[in-house]
RNA sequence: GCGCCCAUAGCUCAACCGGAUAGAGCGUUGGGCUUCGAACCCAAAGGCUGGAGGUUCGAGUCCUCCUGGGCGCGCCA
């Protein structure tokens, strides 16, 4: 938090030099305020000397002198401000600035990290939106930590957001679904059926159809179209409501669950082609409608009605982001998908753009394969084939914290082999033991000062000078940063730094108990460390709930 | 063939819109519980950031080419 208060404080100064005719007023200096790598370059330092360069008379180190001194009037804030290096600013920033912040952290309680950086817009975040045609697998699981965990920071970071699953009901593999089942509960009558290679085979569908046998014993009478639609509708409902519980059991919740037959229902689909139309962005070529996708940057045109009248996916698709940013109005829209869809973004971006919308408001993320590492082998996964492990699995045989955590310790863009041995057997050696085991251990620690009779006096009456030593600081420097990764997640979507925040906290707190003592002898200075230990406990809980990962008093 | 993503320690991964000496975990080796939880801590070893050029005060990060991997290029979803 210290780092935006310097920035602030910086710009002030930008203008100041701007008026002093040090600084070019053409254009803003873009710097950094960030932790140095090396702790005597200072608590924080400052590039804007260096960046700012070419729009100054001065070189950068004379800048950064400039600044320097005007700087060094913050005496309650700094107890050096330096230059270093070619034009670095260094700062160091006052001890009684860092002994302040457990006061203030306990204060703010869970609403520590809190931030306005979203101003209250309106963001729609849609993820998994799996087609409702088999169990939720691995894949999905990872879709979902991102998708859900981004959800819980954009609203801890102030944006106004809903989340979404978008249900793909209309279409070929619906009634393949159907069929399916269909065929399944005529052989379980003793029918001979020849089952095809492109329909869905895993053993659930064997199941649905017994179950729907059960309740509705006579539908394979009907004609085959009406009983394939009763399948269909009924494989359709069961499927969803297990993928509900699966979401739940995962620590996932929807505001709303989208059907894509309502676009058609509600003539969304005509209405956004209509749109284009008017704009003379449709044509038709053999036989089919068209939409003028490269005249917004996709490599080719792309179908909306084929030849046989029916409209493709993509028609929905346009229909469904014409509907969220002017039927519901959302600002900005986050999709999360698989990374096989990447090649479908620029035509999205394109119909964006037609619509007369800045692409820039909508975002998409692509959640990179999981492999599924089994004996040291990468097994396929595939619905149809039915061969894949399910999210439901991994809930029983992983959990859900380690499951969640182990998701969200790599970058959404990168492969993740998934070992699914290891995280069976081994799960106790997961890394989110490590944040949680710290998370205990406080807890541990205000269990044991309750035993003795410790009890904290009014926050005020506590002297925190007591916070002194070098791992005092790195602790608390750690605490202060906490809004900032909020922010940065939020701005740049990338919830992992999230968790290597947590596990960074989670290490120097266990350093630091190894090497202190918070039941110390000397009263002050319990208060003090209990005072900081609160504060930690604090922010380890909320870094976890953010992650959708338990934060345990015992273990 | 065209396009997108990726390549960092033995393995799995970080590195904050280009910043100072590239960091963790696992694994390996050695040390640490009569005191708040050892699911922990400390130390050591481990790197030409796939290769070759370029841009500049400064490159793992940006540009070009090459090599090697993943994915996508449907009137499928």
């Amino acid at each position: 938090m210290i780092a935006k208060v310097i920035e602030e404080l910086l710009n002030k100064l930008i203008e100041e030099a701007q008026e002093e005719g040090l600084l070019s007023k053409d254009a803003k200096p873009r710097f950094q305020v960030e932790p140095p790598k090396v702790a005597h370059h200072g608590d924080y330092a400052t590039n804007l000397a260096l960046a700012s360069a070419k729009l100054s008379t001065r070189n950068p180190r004379e800048l950064a002198q400039w600044f320097t001194q005007r700087l060094l009037v913050f005496k309650d804030l700094f107890s050096k401000v330096e230059v270093a290096g070619p034009g670095f600013i260094n700062f160091f920033i006052s001890p009684s600035y860092w002994q302040s912040l457990p006061a203030s952290i306990m204060e703010m309680g869970d609403a520590y990290g809190r931030s306005d950086v979203g101003e209250g817009r309106r963001v729609q975040i849609e993820f998994v939106s799996a087609n409702p045609t088999g169990p939720l697998h691995i894949g999905h699981g990872r879709g979902a930590a991102v998708g859900d965990t981004l959800a819980r920071i954009l609203l801890f970071a102030g944006f106004e957001v809903e989340k979404e699953y978008y249900i793909n009901d209309v279409g070929r593999q619906m009634q393949i679904l159907g069929r399916s089942v269909y065929l399944r509960a005529l052989e379980l009558q003793g029918q001979p059926v020849d089952f095809p290679d492109d329909h869905y085979k895993g053993d659930y569908i064997r199941q649905l159809a017994a179950e729907l046998l059960k309740k509705d014993p006579t539908f394979v009478q009907r004609p085959e179209n009406e009983a394939v639609s009763i399948a269909r509708d009924f494989a359709k409902e069961a499927i969803l409501a297990q993928i509900r519980k699966d979401l739940e059991d995962f620590g996932v919740s929807y505001d709303s669950w989208f059907s894509e037959k309502t676009l058609y229902e509600h003539s969304e689909v005509e209405k956004a082609l209509s749109f284009l139309k008017d704009k003379g962005l449709i044509y038709e070529k053999d036989g089919a409608l068209w939409f003028r996708a490269s005249e917004f940057g996709d490599e080719k045109d792309r179908v909306v009605i084929r030849a046989s009248g029916e409209p493709t996916y993509f028609a929905s698709d346009i229909a469904y982001h014409y509907n969220k940013f002017f039927t519901r109005n959302f600002e900005k829209v986050i999709d999360v998908w698989g990374a096989d869809h990447h090649g479908y973004i620029p035509r999205l971006k394109a119909a964006v753009k037609a619509l007369g919308l800045d692409p820039n408001n909508l975002k998409v993320i692509l959640i990179q394969m999981v492999n599924l590492l089994q004996g040291g082998e990468i097994k396929s996964m595939s619905t149809r084939a039915g061969e894949f492990v399910t999210l439901r699995e991994l809930l029983d045989e992983v959990g859900r914290d380690a499951t969640r955590f182990i998701f969200l310790t790599r970058r959404a863009d990168s492969p993740l082999d998934f070992d699914v041995d290891l995280a069976k057997q081994q799960s106790q050696e997961n890394p989110v033991y490590y944040v949680q085991y710290a998370h205990a251990r406080l807890c541990s620690i205000f269990r044991k000062a309750k035993e003795a009779r410790i009890f904290l006096p009014p926050i005020d009456k506590i002297d925190t000078s007591f916070l002194n030593t070098p791992e005092d600081y790195t602790l608390l420097k750690l605490l202060d940063y906490f809004p900032d990764i909020i922010e940065e997640v939020a701005l740049k979507l990338e919830p992992h730094l999230l968790t290597f925040y947590l596990l960074d906290l989670a290490t120097v707190f266990h350093n630091y108990y190894a090497k202190y003592r918070f039941l110390d002898q000397h009263e002050p200075t319990t208060w003090a460390r209990l005072l900081l230990a609160h504060a930690t406990r604090i922010v380890l809980a909320q870094g976890l709930w953010l992650l959708g990962v338990s934060a345990p008093e015992k273990m």
